[in-house]
DNA sequence: ATTTAATCAGATAAATTAATCTGATTAAAT
DNA sequence: ATTTAATCAGATTAATTTATCTGATTAAAT
């Protein structure tokens, strides 16, 4: 294995990602989003619905329903996709696994992992999707579906 | 979840870094490795079983028999061990889950996790079991078990 | 020789995660 | 009104990971 998020935490980054590259008021559908980013439609509505329920995204049901974001692109932030999904044990665990790990407790490589996870957690918190806006249009429209 | 490494590496990790604080000639059995590190003892067995198989250690059959590192710890990184049990793929794949992540076709978060990785494999490359020995004895010591 | 305590090997079980299926509800469009 | 296409909800299945069990082999100690 070895993995930073979950495939669900991934696909749900993804799905926000695509969200935020709507133009404002459109809507996007499960079945759209499953074709654009390839992932299985069932699963990447299942994620949706979920982040629905935390208000990180809105949906219409019916016929031309879909999925859109729960508030401005320029007010939410990575962060906040992964704590609804995977929680933030990434950050308070240990990442040798040993138990109780802290700076009067610390395993081998508790400082350089503190100072790489204060970096990870800056890559999820210093910007915002309108910040990625381009960066996920370009890479979006880059993946070829098999 | 959101893990860096799986339980199977973690438990690999703690257990060669056990391995590498005992004193030279000295074994210690699957057992004993479980309670210092309480970690499943059958678990841990197999676990340095595949690790056998891959040389980084070795083990002796029969009444007081055990494990112990297959080289010198000054020789031993834990990149080896990560490579063994999970394999590399966090340092290859995408932080989130896109596919074809590459310079030219780079997620939204590409540079920024393609610097936080080498700093993770810098981490594991760095310094050898020898140069982690102080700390893994006062880790190791300081562990309850339940 | 026998006992004991260990690794080793393979099968199995349990738990978690990933993915799919089915049916109900909702609402736009015809 | 009916059809159609969407979310929603819950159940189910599949796959993977984690953990345990059983028995065989090995070798030191008595």
């Amino acid at each position: 294995m070895t993995v930073i998020f979950s495939k669900k935490c991934e696909y749900g980054l993804q799905a926000v990602l695509y969200l935020s590259t709507l133009e404002a008021g459109a809507m996007a559908s499960a079945d759209e989003i499953s074709k654009k980013l390839d992932i299985p439609k069932e699963f990447v509505s299942k994620i949706l619905q979920s982040l629905t329920a935390k208000k990180l995204v809105k949906s219409k049901k019916g016929n031309s329903g879909g999925f859109y974001l729960g508030k401005a692109a320029a007010k939410i932030k990575l962060i906040e996709i992964v704590e609804a999904i995977d929680g933030l044990a990434l950050f308070n665990n240990c990442v040798l696994g040993f138990p109780d790990c802290s700076p009067g407790n610390p395993c081998p490589v508790h400082n350089k992992w503190g100072k790489l996870r204060n970096s990870a957690y800056n890559m999820l918190t210093s910007e915002t999707l309108e910040q990625f806006k381009k960066k996920s249009i370009a890479k979006i429209n880059k993946i070829i579906r098999k």
